[in-house]
RNA sequence: GGCCCGAUGGCGGAGUGGUUACGCAGAGGACUGCAAAUCCUUGCACGCCGGUUCGAUUCCGGCUCGGGCCUCCA
């Protein structure tokens, strides 16, 4: 199905780490654009900084649909060990993970795969077109490798990559550092010190629970080569995006791409546009520290922290920016995520019943691409006012994904008095296509979560309250404010002129 | 040690050679039994030293501080 042609709208630039420079999108098919990110290694839970990534992703992605092109977006998902260094010492996280808590190593890998899912659902982050899994493409790595064999040499530790049979390595990384002084593990005979493996032998006289037979030798396949492998199988040997965390931009995809030129003979890179998220920086470590653990959705979650709150923190810096994460900006979202879902409410009394759900569904059906909803948003006679917001979030959206820019645009549209109800809610309905908040269908008891350490149950809130507003009624102040004195106690507060008229207080102080 | 990036008001975070970011917090007001919530209004900035310029937060150089990569890492 060929796509209409664009609405009127700014052309999307993105910044390609490989050129360093912005350059306009196309899709290599016009009918499809096609993405890979770089998904987790399941041994652990991912921190919040590690799902700041996908957000980032979604919001590509959701921004490709917003300009008109349907997605096929794939994340791999490692789930085969890998060293902690290039040498032969060092841990293999999965292993080790296995050991630590005593389970099967593939146990681990379906209980925090899962875990991670699980987080992204949370996060409004949708589902991409292909899970790609690690362990279900060994043969393919294998066949890969065997291919390579030009620039290969096998060492007693495994098969390694002769980096400098590649013409331009490290082009994306731009100049290489000399590797003189570096801290880089020297594997005895690696020819160039960049040189990695392609595939690692298991050490004489040990078993690990994952390997696999090869021409190599029993072992398992380095970690640069599965995604090399995998997004070649299902996106071919160029494709539109590829994208990473930053920190895997002078190494991991230095590589990738080195594999992908290796394989194909010719210059080709594998990705047209090579994108890069930035840190979510810790400085008081605080979330980090507590508990024990790091900070994960759910640790936000179990104080009472909407997940959502934490994908508006990431949409209000620029995904090349480093993002301060501290209690402060963390509940500075969460405060604008209430309050939005607040101005949504009223506005969705205003405009009278619409079926949003459908209509977000319907968008939805298409692959994704949210077009239609767009363009009905835009041909079915928006005021100019209207328009003119929608074309300013548009231009911000296209330039390089500058969501901070657009979105106080709903603060703009929400506060838009001379627009009608029913088209302000359209307007905040279509931008929310990107930004993925699940604004127009948000419940604002759903922002109350009850944190783990609560000592009432809901429904003895309830109780309480009901109790206050009886003592009220009859002007027994003493009375009501005993009341409101215990459920303040017990990390309650009460707003009476509102008509949620309780909240959980979420405590981020520790 | 090598390579790279950043430094904006109390905090987070956009942007610009001479004009408003925005959010949170703060202040004032409306509402309220009080408080809160909500709504309206609002003060506050461009790391330091030089240079270019009629004019620099914005361009250039140096300094200081912060971050990343060089090893698995979003």
């Amino acid at each position: 199905m060929t796509p209409p042609p664009l609405p009127a709208g700014q052309p999307l630039t993105l910044f390609n780490s490989l050129t360093r420079a912005m350059e306009r999108f196309a899709p290599i098919d016009p009918a499809m654009a096609r993405l890979y990110s770089c998904g987790p290694t399941v041994y652990n839970f991912a921190h919040l900084g590690n799902l700041r990534a996908y957000v980032f992703t979604d919001t590509l992605r959701r921004t490709l649909n917003w300009k008109g092109w349907p997605t096929t977006h794939v994340i791999n998902i490692t789930d085969v060990g890998h060293l902690t260094s290039d040498a032969d010492e060092g841990d293999d996280k999965m292993e080790a993970a296995a050991e630590r808590t005593g389970k099967d190593i593939w146990e681990i890998a379906a209980f925090y795969t899962d875990a991670f899912k699980t987080d992204l659902k949370r996060l409004g982050i949708r589902e991409p077109t292909l899970w790609s899994v690690a362990t279900d493409h060994i043969q393919d790595m294998i066949g890969f490798a065997r291919a390579i064999g030009g620039v290969t040499y096998e060492l007693d530790s495994g098969l390694y990559f002769d980096t400098s049979k590649v013409p331009d390595y490290g082009r994306l990384a731009g100049e290489r550092s000399d590797g003189e002084v570096g801290r880089i593990d020297v594997v005895a005979g690696k020819r160039n010190p960049a040189d990695f493996a392609i595939w690692r032998r298991s050490p004489e006289g040990s078993r690990r629970q994952m390997e696999w037979a090869s021409p190599w030798g029993v072992g398992a396949p380095g970690w640069h080569l599965e995604c090399s492998v995998m997004s070649m199988k299902y996106l071919g040997e160029q494709f539109d995006i590829h994208t990473g965390g930053i920190d895997h931009r002078e190494i991991h995809h230095v590589n990738e791409i080195a594999q992908n030129q290796a394989f194909t003979g010719t210059g080709k890179t594998g990705a047209n546009i090579w994108m890069h998220n930035n840190f979510l920086i810790d400085r008081g470590g605080k979330m980090s520290k507590s508990k024990g653990g790091f900070a994960t959705l759910q640790s936000l979650v179990d104080r009472g922290v909407p997940p959502l709150a934490y994908r508006l923190l990431c949409l209000s810096a620029h995904y090349r920016s480093e993002l301060e994460f501290s209690p402060e900006s963390l509940a500075a979202a969460m405060t604008r995520l209430k309050r939005l879902a607040i101005g949504v409410t009223q506005l969705r009394d205003k405009a009278g019943p619409q079926d949003w759900q459908r209509l977000i569904e319907e968008a939805d059906a298409t692959r994704g691409a949210s077009y239609a909803f767009q363009r009905e948003a835009l041909e079915t006679g928006l005021s100019a006012p209207a328009l003119g917001l929608l074309a300013r979030f548009d231009e911000a959206v296209s330039a390089d994904l500058m969501i901070p820019r657009a979105l106080p645009l709903l603060e703009e549209t929400l506060a838009a008095k001379t627009i009608q109800p029913a088209e302000r809610l359209r307007l905040i309905a279509t931008m929310d296509l990107v930004l993925g908040l699940g604004l127009v269908t948000l419940d604002r008891a759903a922002l109350r979560i009850r944190p783990t350490d609560a000592t009432l149950r809901e429904d003895e809130v309830e109780a309480a309250l009901a109790e206050r507003q009886a003592a009220r009624a009859a002007k027994d102040y003493a009375q009501s404010d005993a009341i409101r004195d215990r459920l303040t106690a017990a990390g309650i507060d009460l707003m009476d002129g509102d008509p949620l008229r309780w909240e959980w207080r979420v405590d981020l102080s520790d």
